[in-house]
DNA sequence: TGAATAATTGTGCAAGCGTATAATTTCAAA
DNA sequence: TTTGAAATTATACGCTTGCACAATTATTCA
């Protein structure tokens, strides 16, 4: 008779924060937007709806925060590639491209990440900004790796044609990863890392790329 | 006392079907997916709620039935260029892919349907049809492109070589769509133009690639 | 040990959702 | 002009949503 409730544990706010976050992006990446409702977080948190509105001010407050944490870890991921390698430019070049179109980065839970977000990207300004710093930082990143990779083979290019590049090469690998993700089943395995491969030296008028890496990197 | 009801005007069933979807596509440009409700969608084409009933089985039906359309209504704008064109095989090749990156192809709205719906395409499974049919689509008909302006340079290529081609160069226009239309302002005008005319030429080895056609096409 | 504090739960509410369905109005054919 | 069928409106229902708030529990500190 007595409604006994569920026995909880306190957490740390930190803890809390981040705990609500992961749930949120999980329900976004499993049924999109409009399956992250507050009960729906706060289910696969392990916790009760009312503790959201106790640690974020509104529901949006939270989804906010939860697209920062996404960006923030998508751009630390493309950077991990690089942290200790020392291959050639060349080969750093060929590892960076390889791994873009490759799980994890083609990930279907990913692209449902970043599909659910991209919308509010073109409303809201805050989203907007970040997406814009992103998108840049992953396109200078590329940039100086074609600037070394032209450079160690003889054939520098001036800033113009640099730019240039650095936005099609950009744009080759952001197709490629949107149509490997979409369309998984369309695609035979290491098909769009060689497209990818081929096409970047074809833009870039190199010999054709050949990771040094032996396979796809681990995930996290 | 008599509550009189809005009098109405009965259209034909192509008309008010084609009314709802555009409504459909305003609401979902306008406010994303949550915009587009039954009432909204309903209200923004001067009808009521219940009609949407009476020409789809569900608003799932009706939100699909305009996803179909705004991908094939792009298909279409790119490839009308084509429609009475004498232009030689590259000629067309060059005029295609540079209609696919230049306005009114390249548009914020359609960048914002687009990622109103991205995400479902994940999700459900009518949607992914609709989506992979119609990548399909574009991509054949990019693939007929790049094969005839090929045999036309005397370089033609197998069957397996046409289709990686035709990849990567829907990749690069692909890319260069989302990121004119996501950050306009981060591009010249032409710019995005040159750059994927450039970069098909040199993923398929031609000589640079011009476009016959004087400027922009004209909307609708 | 006991009291104070803040984290967490549970309940309830008003609004909006998609949908079913009955009541009306329009329009074309007779 | 009348009639009948189909298009359209109007109303209502059950469900879910985000949010507010009071009740309760775990934890800390004296």
């Amino acid at each position: 008779m007595t409604g006994q409730r569920r026995s909880f544990r306190r957490e740390g706010e930190a803890q809390r924060r981040d705990d609500l976050i992961a749930a949120a992006l999980d329900c976004i990446a499993t049924g999109g937007p409009s399956g992250a409702t507050v009960r729906a977080i706060a289910d696969r948190a392990g916790v009760t709806p009312g503790l959201i509105r106790h640690y974020f001010t509104s529901k949006e407050d939270l989804i906010s925060a939860a697209y920062s944490r996404l960006m923030t870890g998508m751009t630390e991921q493309s950077a991990r590639v690089l942290t200790d390698s020392r291959a050639s430019a060349l080969g750093q070049l060929a590892d960076f491209v390889a791994a873009a179109v490759t799980p994890p980065v083609v990930d279907p839970r990913a692209m449902a990440l970043w599909a659910g977000f991209i919308h509010t990207v073109l409303i809201d300004d805050r989203m907007r900004t970040v997406h814009s710093e992103s998108y840049l930082a992953f396109r200078d990143r590329l940039q100086g790796l074609i600037c070394g990779a032209l450079a160690e083979a003889g054939r520098p290019a001036d800033a113009v044609r640099l730019r240039r590049l650095a936005i099609a090469c950009n744009a080759v690998i952001d197709g490629l990863w949107l149509e490997g993700s979409a369309l998984p089943e369309e695609f035979a395995e290491g098909e769009l890392a060689e497209i990818a491969l081929g096409s970047v030296a074809a833009l870039l008028g190199l010999p054709p790329l050949t990771p040094t890496a032996p396979g796809p990197v681990a995930r996290n």
